[in-house]
DNA sequence: GATCGCCAGCA
DNA sequence: TGCTGG
DNA sequence: GATC
């Protein structure tokens, strides 16, 4: 598409709307009559088309709000409300442990939200949390041994809902069974109250991974773990001991992490765990592990990886980081030293270029200037332009990745990225994508942290990730992600076109592994059915052969009942992708309105199609009234394998906006949305709107005033981006 | 600690 | 309205 | 998970 993509150009400069059309039916019209153009986009897609390694973007889901959890019967899943300020109030003398009983009590009896409840409220009791939720017990249970019957529910995402201001209720997570690794053991924390957000965090996730929280100092304790802030004299102090009781371990807050990072439990004597003005016990090494789970033991085939995060080396990780330097010493040994590498270098070599293509963005349209924020953008900024904070911003060009100094790296990270994407965390996964595709950009081999973070999108968490990947050629987090059973019964589910994580979780729930379970047990929807009828079909990828084959019929029959309709051939298609995950169609009649167009497609189109046995299942269609879009199944002549096919209705004055949505991907969506919010503008499928009025923080009062939707090329200009074909719109 | 795009169809 | 999908 |  790269000659037509040119003459397209020339031509968009002189004349708008119609010819550009046409130049775009054209387009995608020739792929009929095949020969150059065929030969062309080969060629194309192999330089600069969509190298479709980008898999993480199944489905989105939503903010889980708190009460939805109340909803699913068969699958309950605990909700850990711990203390608020709010609930602070009434009556402070309260230790952590009553208000978290007062608020599950109290969220049961609303039942807005299911909850952990524990013990009552009563001073005398050794209360004990574990993570593990009493399904359907009363509030005024008496006390729950640490290690009960578990619930099948795990990887639940935390999703944080900031609507309910009134309680901040936190879903906790139990990972599943067999990476409990603090199962049994039973945690105080000094001081030992969930207020300090940091110290709260890792209570919550020491709970997830199967501790209790011992809300006293009793005799069940088996691990006390102190703060930064706090030595050992003061612990003693505040217990009024002389000395602990045998057996108790007493370590700083980097422990929990630490364990959890290794997945299994760690020497607790390593000086990196000490608490000052504490001498531990002069035994070796390890306690007994009350639960010696399986994750533990799989853990220890992994290779004892220390990374460096944790502050201070003890002796044994140093020697182990070290063997691993030396040891990646050698196959480093081609790239430049870490050290050496001119800092300057790293962030965007091509930031030159990128600053004049956004002047030039800038020229033609000065009202949207961003002075303000430019003035003083250099200081210890990973950018120099706020700008360059969006995705959409870059281009994207497929030199660079696959053969790139980082290719590697990239792929692992990706698989992170999908894992995230199947356990249904949209934001990790959005930070992987979008880090990805900083790095993608780089022109040099990042092999540090420093290096690493230096790059717009890489924080510290994913530059500890890289600089692990390149010394161990791959990371400990995805051995483990891998082998969660519970999770490869739900990635099976959600692939179902139609199950989503609720769906899937609720078929786990239910006892259901496989497919077949769900064939013969499960309550289906249609979709549900025909996804799975279909299971392979619709997560296989479409060759773009067969893309145009498709296109080719849908447009056949349209040009027959008119032929001014126009097709044009969407989604990785459009971005040159080799394969894509479906067909996307845009049909649009230049002159019609969307009523028109609506009547001819779903009154006549499909239906025509749907006798030759073309298409082949409805999936969603319309409502009469007002909608714009078919979403089914097709089926090529001769063929058995059903593809999913989406038609996209536009009238003409719409075709700009639609074709940028229908183009995507959705990353780059997302980012040319959230530059326009940022320009009080609204960008969606229909136009380009300005003077949107946002309630505070947020949704919109106006629609605003439509500024354009009709070209595309005017949309990015309206919003100061540089024009991106395609090819270059994947982020 | 808030924010991370915006929308349509179906149950 | 929540879930699912684009 | 990254950013402001
Ligand atoms: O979450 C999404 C999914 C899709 N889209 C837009 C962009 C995308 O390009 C278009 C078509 O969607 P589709 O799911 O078909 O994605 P694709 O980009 O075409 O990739 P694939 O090859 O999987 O079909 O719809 C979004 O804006 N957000
Ligand atoms: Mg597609």
């Amino acid at each position: 598409m790269i000659a037509p993509q040119t003459s397209r150009d020339a031509e968009a400069k002189k004349k708008i709307g119609f010819d550009a059309l046409y130049a775009l039916d054209n387009e995608s019209d020739e792929a009929e009559d095949d020969g150059l153009l065929a030969s062309l986009q080969k060629v194309q897609g192999k330089t600069l088309g969509d190298p479709t390694i980008s898999l993480s973007r199944s489905r989105r889901t939503p903010g889980r709000p708190p009460g939805s959890l109340v909803r699913s019967k068969s699958n309950i899943i605990p909700a850990l409300s711990l203390s608020t300020q709010q609930h602070q109030k009434p009556r402070n003398t309260k230790s952590p442990l009553e208000l978290l009983n007062e608020l599950s009590a109290a969220a049961a009896a609303t039942s807005t939200s299911n909850s952990i409840v524990k013990d009552t409220p009563t001073l005398q009791h050794h209360n004990t949390v574990t993570g593990v939720p009493s399904l359907e017990k009363p509030a005024d249970d008496g006390k729950m041994p640490p290690s009960s019957a578990l619930p099948a529910s795990s990887a639940i995402p935390m999703i944080k809902n900031k609507k309910g201001k009134g309680k901040q209720v936190v879903d906790i997570k139990l990972v599943p069974e067999d990476q409990r690794i603090f199962q049994g053991l039973h945690f105080y924390f000094f001081p030992n109250s969930d207020t300090h957000p940091g110290r709260r965090q890792r209570i919550i996730k020491a709970i997830e991974y199967g501790a209790s929280w011992q809300d006293k100092f009793n005799d069940t304790v088996t691990h006390i773990i102190v703060d930064r802030d706090y030595d050992f004299e003061q612990l003693l102090k505040y217990l009024k001991l002389k000395e602990l009781p045998a057996g108790i371990v007493v370590v700083n807050e980097n422990y929990t992490a630490t364990c959890m990072d290794f997945y299994k439990l760690v020497d607790t004597s390593t000086i990196e765990f000490r608490v000052k003005g504490y001498e531990p016990p002069a035994s070796s090494a390890t306690i007994a592990q009350p639960n010696p789970s399986q994750a533990s033991e799989v853990s220890l085939q992994l290779k004892p990886v220390k990374r460096k995060a944790v502050v201070l080396s003890s002796q044994v990780t140093s020697e182990a980081s070290l063997n691993l330097v030396s040891s990646s010493a050698a196959s480093l040994s081609n790239s430049p030293a870490p050290g050496v590498l001119d800092p300057q270098q790293v962030p965007n070599k091509d930031e030159d270029e990128l600053d004049t293509a956004i002047r030039q963005a800038k020229e033609s349209h000065p009202l949207a200037s961003d002075d303000e924020d430019d003035v003083e953008g250099h200081k210890r900024r990973k950018t120099n332009n706020w700008q360059d904070k969006f995705q959409c911003m870059h281009k994207h060009t497929g030199k660079s990745g696959d053969q790139g100094p980082n290719a590697h790296t990239l792929v692992v990270l990706q698989e992170l990225a999908d894992h995230y994407d199947q356990i249904r965390d949209q934001w990790r996964c959005k930070s992987y994508r979008q880090a990805i595709s900083a790095l993608r950009k780089q022109t040099t081999k990042i092999s540090t942290k420093e290096a690493a973070m230096r790059v717009y999108g890489i924080g510290s968490s994913i530059a500890e990730k890289i600089e692990e990947i390149v010394r161990t050629t791959h990371l400990r987090k995805l051995d483990f992600a891998k082998l969660d059973e519970r999770q490869q019964i739900l990635n099976r589910f959600m692939k179902i076109y139609g199950v989503g994580l609720h769906a899937a979780e609720n078929f786990a729930s239910a006892g259901y592994k496989t497919i077949d379970d769900l064939l013969q047990k499960a309550e289906l929807t249609d979709n549900q059915r025909i996804g799975i009828d279909h299971y392979d079909d619709f997560n296989s990828r479409v060759p773009r052969a067969e893309v145009e084959k498709h296109a080719g019929i849908v447009k056949k029959a349209l040009k027959g009942l008119d032929k001014n309709y126009i097709v044009n051939t969407m989604g990785s298609y459009r971005r040159g992708a080799q394969d894509s995950g479906d067909i996307d169609l845009l049909i649009t009649k230049p002159g019609a309105s969307i009523d028109e167009i609506r009547t001819t497609v779903m009154d006549r189109l499909v239906p025509l199609l749907t006798k030759h046995k073309f298409l082949v299942a409805a999936l969603a269609q319309t409502s009469q009234a007002d909608g714009t879009k078919w979403h089914g199944a097709s089926c090529l002549p001769d063929s058995s394998t059903w593809r999913r096919i989406d038609l996209l209705l536009v009238p003409e004055e719409e075709l700009g906006a639609a074709l940028l949505y229908f183009t995507g991907n959705d990353i780059f969506n997302r980012s040319m949305r959230l530059l326009a919010s940022k320009k009080g503008m609204r960008l969606n499928q229909r136009g380009l709107y300005k003077d949107v009025l946002r309630d505070y923080g947020r949704e919109k009062l106006s629609e605003g005033t439509l500024v354009e939707g009709k070209d595309e090329r005017k949309i990015f200009e309206a919003l100061g981006v540089p024009w991106r074909p395609p090819e270059h719109r994947i982020c």
